[in-house]
DNA sequence: CCCAATTCAATTGCGCGCAATTGAATCGAG
DNA sequence: CTCGATTCAATTGCGCGCAATTGAATTGGG
């Protein structure tokens, strides 16, 4: 393959890449919408309904996020009274995040979101999980 | 496969997709910075570099970007010196965007970006070639 | 115990993405 | 030829992402 081929659109990974999750966060849109919430917004309420009381670092870890992007967000999210923002007693300089009643509600409407997902896909499980896996590896890759 | 279990963000697929596009973009964006390009404005400059004089609607249709991204996006490459943006002559609704000489010329300066990151992603051509496919299948899918 | 280094979240600034709207130019049915 | 519908780019508004900086709290070496 030549330099010249290599810099054609077409035939690169990373474009596709770049579509495809912005395509992917499209399709969750209207979904994510009857819930009153973004994208990144529901990764956060997905970290919180797994475990809750998380620290802004620890949400920053899972979702590789800093706190320019969390801060704001986690505000948003505490204004929908989705959870709570509290300094640590322990760590004073840490802020730990708590879904409120309402946001550990709203796990049941959500319930139905990643099988929406997963039909939007046309892939079959099986495909799901390769690609997954797949994309899984490049990302580690990347991040080294 | 339980709802629970579909909940659960390691076992989706769109995480790692939003989370490895993300990686590509910080792999690009070093080389990129030697340009004085982000990657989205890279991208605008692979098209012209390909097919110079395209509209900002065949620029979107390209990149899957609306004229809300590519006008602010295409000024800036303007301010940069990279290309001029003018009315069509034909339709004066269009807007057309060529390359100046000294866009042209930084293609030579791009042409080690896509081998680097190739090697960045440390996958051999056949599984990049693979993967690139899928997640173009999957693409598809989501924009039906 | 002290204080320099480190670790936190918050803030600032900027460039996307994208929905929604605007306004100009063109098209096309009648 | 006309005028309503359509097609353009531009604009507005908002929520990310992320680099860089700030300032407070904690840690740890001496």
């Amino acid at each position: 393959m030549s330099t010249e081929d290599l810099l054609r659109l077409d035939l690169q990974l990373c474009f596709p890449l770049y579509a495809a999750s912005r395509a992917m966060v499209q399709a969750y849109t209207p979904l994510l919408a009857k819930l009153g919430l973004t994208y990144p917004q529901y990764l956060v309420m997905l970290v919180l309904w797994e475990t809750d009381g998380v620290t802004v670092k620890e949400l920053g870890e899972k979702l590789y996020l800093d706190s320019g992007t969390l801060t704001p967000l986690l505000k948003r999210l505490e204004a929908l009274g989705m959870l709570r923002r509290e300094r640590s007693k322990e760590d004073a300089r840490s802020v730990t995040a708590s879904l409120t009643p309402q946001g550990r509600a709203l796990r049941r409407k959500a319930a139905s979101v990643p099988e929406a997902i997963v039909c939007r896909t046309g892939l079959t499980l099986e495909e799901l999980a390769r690609l997954r896996r797949d994309v899984l590896k490049l990302f580690e890759k990347l991040s080294k």
